[in-house]
DNA sequence: GTGGAAGTCGTTTTT
DNA sequence: CGACTTCCAC
């Protein structure tokens, strides 16, 4: 008999007060390092064991997989046995499994598969190209954020009025043609599967039921990142009876850009009325010092239930902030650093480098290969998206499924078979006109007389080799069909020619794939369908592990939107400046200065022991050399917490580092109407108004001794005075 | 129709 | 800088 209550003793009082809640809603602001993910599954933990609850009464749900897994090997450790049916899973993999059990009553086909990014954005750019509109002007992937963004509304084409405005109807006809295609098609997106699931429930109650009726507690974690048909699917399944325990913290709402609504939680207690409203303060991550700053930093935020983190644990060091000639400075500064951890006797893993845009990281990158520091960079491509295992899926989606155009598009001349360009677009010009997918339409094609001989015969080929390589029945292993389908597709060869070190590790990928389908174990739910089936939509939902080896001792490097949920003794936030934290175009927009603090606050309490934060002087970014000034977060922290580290010397650089700060040279990152600038030749003036050109940046002066100027910013070698 | 070479373009964050 | 397109010679 496991003692629920003892462990629960160990906690502090208001985790005690959370986890043992009364039954009803429940909602826990957490703040960063307050034990939430403890609190979650003591949570559990005590429904089980104190309250009675069987494990198949419970749904826990969270964004990531990775979480996912986590939390349930915790609660399992806590209570001592497997729970193997209770679900635990994200919106996507539990909604999946929802639609999987019920794919007729949401109007989906058995074999239905789920389209990625990629994919979809394949498909929008086709459709654009056969409505004849300009491809320049109407983008895919501006179509693509379109669409996603409406799905995660729960916004279908008929929810959606426009006027006049030539954008969303255009947007819109593109949604309407999108929807019909992978109808057609049978596959759906990402944002879709949610979306179905939740219209399913909707139309059939009876339905909904057998699901509200199993789930009587429903925990979910990183609440502030639901966005609108989540939290709408959260509601549907509570119904009446329900109980919603969900776990958050709004000052770590990032994901607003991707349609998470932070008044999701923040308004949580006004929707529920008999909601209990916790709040966890205490944080037993970071330093004194790096509380304080975190909380003034945030501070800053208005429309936000106040919270404020602190701890019993001493001021420790003080944060250090660093002025970097530029980039490459900054990155020795931080090999410099590590170094020293290390030659203490620290781990490399307890180091974590991180920055707001991927592309900082190139620099970091070079300097620590140079000085054969180990690393591993966070949110490369995972094993499923790499081109050549997405070639190898594509051949097995169309073994399942001949209407799924994204796979045909993606194989049909993959490698070469003399269907080219005009071939192919003979082909989607007929299965445009006729209403039929890809596939529909080269079976049709090939016996009309519309196309070349030479045509047809290489169309007909491609069409022998995938129905020859269909398994006669549901025991040919999954492994051996892989490996037929990579032979007889020649893409073995085809990968094999290429002797680059690339095409080298794309053969290995594409046997390690093989490696994988003989591992491949059933997932739980899915037991009515495919073999393949099961494999292929696994593969979708469930990105994989990243190809480099994590479980070496490495320094991380990751962006901040990737560090959420971690934490490291060492920390270093790079690139602290305008521009680029706050990111440029945010600066005068509230919301979306408030999400680029939240921001800063996430990288901020990442932080155990140590935090770094490194601004330069001159940058180069995006082939630009911009002259940044220090971020104004960090001139939100008070500064008896700061300690500026001093220039070094000695540095690889040309030599002119000055270390006496000169006037700051005007750039698009600093400028401001109103502000005085002065120019070698003209003198000092007021800008008075600035014209941004796809070519220059233009900005207009009025000078005391010349008047009116209008000029170049690049070349105009401003000052700020 | 294919493959290489040259040129253009657009750069946030991702389940 | 790299991914993507376009152009050109076979």
């Amino acid at each position: 008999m496991i003692d629920i209550l003892t462990s629960i003793k160990s906690l502090n009082e208001s985790q005690r007060r959370a986890v043992t809640a009364p039954l009803g809603h429940t909602r826990i602001l957490a703040g960063a390092g307050s034990g939430k993910t403890c609190v979650l599954v003591h949570r559990i933990a005590w429904l089980i064991e104190s309250q009675g609850y069987s494990p198949s009464n419970i749904l826990a749900v969270t964004f990531t997989n990775k979480s996912a897994m986590e939390m349930r090997k915790k609660i399992e450790n806590i209570l001592g046995y497997h729970i193997d049916d209770m679900w635990v899973g994200t919106f996507h993999g539990l909604t999946h499994r929802v639609l999987r059990a019920y794919w007729k009553n949401s109007n989906l086909q058995q074999n239905f598969q789920i389209l990625d990014g990629d994919d979809q954005q394949r498909i929008l750019k086709r459709i654009v190209r056969n409505m004849e509109i300009d491809v320049t002007r109407w983008p895919a992937k501006q179509a693509q954020s379109y669409i996603n963004a409406k799905k995660n509304e729960g916004l279908r084409v008929h929810n959606i009025y426009v006027d006049n405005d030539l954008y969303s109807q255009k947007m819109l006809l593109i949604y309407k043609i999108y929807e019909k295609e992978c109808q057609r098609a049978g596959v759906i997106d990402f944002g879709e599967i949610l979306l179905r699931c939740h219209e399913m429930w909707s139309r059939y109650p009876d339905i909904l039921a057998v699901y509200q009726r199993r789930f009587q507690q429903i925990l979910v974690d990183e609440f502030q990142d639901t966005n609108t048909v989540q939290y709408s699917w959260l509601q549907l399944l509570a119904g009446d009876r329900g109980h919603l325990f969900i776990v958050g913290d709004n000052d770590q709402s990032i994901y607003g850009w991707r349609g998470a609504r932070i008044k999701n939680i923040q308004d949580f207690n006004q929707k529920y009325k008999d909601t209990t409203s916790i709040k966890l303060e205490q944080n037993y991550r970071s330093t004194g010092n790096i509380l304080a700053a975190a909380n003034a930093v945030i501070s800053n935020n208005s429309k936000r239930p106040s919270k404020k983190l602190w701890t019993t644990d001493k001021d420790g060091d003080l944060i250090q902030l660093y002025q970097a000639h530029n980039e490459r400075d900054e990155a020795a500064y931080i090999v410099e650093k590590i170094n020293l951890w290390l030659d203490e006797g620290g781990k490399r893993a307890d180091n974590a480098i991180l920055y707001r845009l991927n592309a900082q990281a190139r620099m970091i990158e070079e300097a620590l290969l140079q000085a054969n520091i180990p690393y591993y960079v966070y949110g490369g491509l995972c094993f499923f998206e790499r081109a050549e295992i997405k070639d190898v899926l594509s051949y097995l989606r169309l073994i399942s499924n001949r209407n799924d155009d994204a796979a045909f598009e993606r194989i049909v001349n993959k490698p070469t078979r003399g269907i080219g360009a005009s071939a192919l677009s003979q082909l989607r010009q007929y299965a445009h006109e006729q209403k039929l997918t890809l596939w529909q339409s080269a079976v049709k094609i090939i016996n009309s007389n519309s196309i070349s001989t030479k045509n047809k015969n290489a169309i007909s080929s491609f069409l022998i080799l995938i129905d020859s390589l269909e398994p006669k029945n549901d025991k040919t292993p999954l492994n051996e069909l892989t490996d037929l389908v990579i032979d007889k597709s020649n893409l073995r060869v085809y990968f094999s020619k290429d002797k680059t070190e690339r095409g080298q590790g794309r053969t290995k990928n594409i046997n390690q794939l093989i490696e994988s389908t003989s591992r491949f174990n059933r997932q739980k739910g899915n037991e009515h369908m495919s073999l393949l089936n099961d494999f292929l939509s696994y593969a979708s939902l469930e990105t994989g592990e990243k190809l480099t080896d994590r479980s070496k001792d490495c320094v991380q490097l990751m962006t901040l939107h990737s560090a959420k949920g971690l934490e490291f003794p060492e920390v270093f936030m790079i690139g602290m400046e305008e521009g680029i934290l706050p990111r440029n175009k945010f600066k005068n927009d509230t919301t979306s200065l408030s999400e680029e603090r939240r921001l800063c606050y996430v990288g901020i309490t990442r932080a155990k022991k140590i935090l770094h934060l490194i601004y330069t002087e001159t940058r180069y970014l995006y082939k630009k050399k911009i002259t940044p000034v220090l971020s104004r977060f960090i001139k939100e922290i008070p500064t008896e917490r700061l300690r500026k580290v001093c220039a070094r010397k000695n540095i690889a650089d040309n030599g002119n580092t000055p270390i006496v700060k000169s006037f700051t040279t005007l750039n698009e990152t600093n400028l401001k109407s109103g502000q005085q600038v002065h120019h070698p030749k003209f003198g000092s003036g007021i800008i008075v108004d600035t014209e941004d050109s796809k070519k220059s940046f233009r900005v207009k002066v009025n000078f005391k001794n010349a008047g009116n100027k209008w000029l170049v910013l690049d070349y105009a070698k401003l000052k700020i005075i």
